[in-house]
DNA sequence: TGTACATCAGTGAACGCGCGTTCACTGATGTAC
DNA sequence: TGTACATCAGTGAACGCGCGTTCACTGATGTAC
């Protein structure tokens, strides 16, 4: 049987996507989970410490996996548009997580995000700040980031069907508009 | 001396877009305006109706100027520039509204959004649907919007400084080359 | 002008409720002799 | 093998608290005669 802190996670990351930090009670969690709401306690520490735990879990991966791409081989175009992929296949993979970590504009994560030394948005920011001559860098990573999570948010609203990863190669093109680089 | 419903709503904006919906309670707003908890439900029937009355109004102006825009005169690109501006203006004027409308992805305002006859998402990806032939019209939809939205976020989190409007000109020659439109 | 009444923004106290969390306890499993 | 004990995931009941909301009431203002 699979470890139990890892089903926890699991349920309360989909519970939080869909309803919100605020909307989804501890109780809900551990009915979700399929114990009594005391034993959380022998798991986390508080709600607040799971949430956390969860946020910059999920915050460190992404930025990892960003991180490497951005220092990996090929043009800084090639770099992007790698970039660009994954994050629109660990949207794919795991859509609660993506809407957890980019989508949630909740009070108590802002700290959490300024901390990360491995945040997805500074790590985008700085690769176009150094291979991008063209504009304002903080702009153009406004442009990028915005791209592709609005195109999250229009997946989650109906607005565009099917996956992200179907839409890959639009947004891999249009960064290429935008920053000017060659996507290849 | 100002109507005491539109003090209401200054606060309730301005306490809502810091600490989010679930954050400010109905004694939170109370003391802001400066009156006791139960008179508040002498001016809204709810803490719900507040807030369903303030997204509907403020997303119905937004979208109401947009569409205004949207159909005016001048090439589709000097259209675009102009609703792009106008979108910053209305940041820097009311910036506590804007977070409130398009920051806040409270579960609470999904319904009310889709629900909207002036949905400002809705207009922008009708306009360019209907004026750039290039590309997918949702995520060329997403892009515009998300550009203008993520600036705003990255404003928010200090990561862009001054008002949106001092971005204004990257983000329109930004929307040009995404788009392809010549923005004039 | 004085009096009686209607109106209405506003209040203090209290309501029931669901929240996060704590507590004393249980019952199954592993281990030492 | 049997017995005594330690460990530990898990539980039912209850805690204090802040929430949205209701209620009976007040006090100032306007109006009719």
């Amino acid at each position: 049987m699979r470890d139990t802190k890892e089903i926890i996670r699991e349920k309360a990351l989909a519970l939080f996507s869909e309803r919100g930090i605020d909307g989804v009670s501890v109780r809900d969690i551990a009915a979700a989970v399929g114990m009594s709401p005391p034993n959380l306690y022998a798991h986390y520490k508080s709600k607040d410490a799971l949430v956390g735990d969860l946020f910059h879990a999920g915050y460190s991966d992404y930025g990892r996996r960003l991180a490497e791409l951005a220092a990996g081989p090929g043009t800084p175009g090639r770099r992007l548009a790698a970039m660009v992929r994954e994050i629109c296949r660990l949207h794919d993979e795991d859509t609660a997580l993506f809407q957890f970590l980019l989508l949630n504009h909740h009070p108590a994560l802002r700290g959490i995000a300024a901390d990360s030394p491995l945040n997805p948005i500074e790590i985008v920011h700085r690769f176009l700040a150094e291979n991008v001559p063209l504009g304002n860098a903080a702009v153009l990573a406004a442009a990028v980031v915005g791209a592709v999570v609005q195109s999250a948010t229009f997946h989650h609203y109906g607005r565009l069907s099917a996956s992200l990863s179907a839409s890959a190669d639009d947004l891999v093109a249009l960064c290429g508009r935008v920053t000017g680089l060659v996507m290849e």
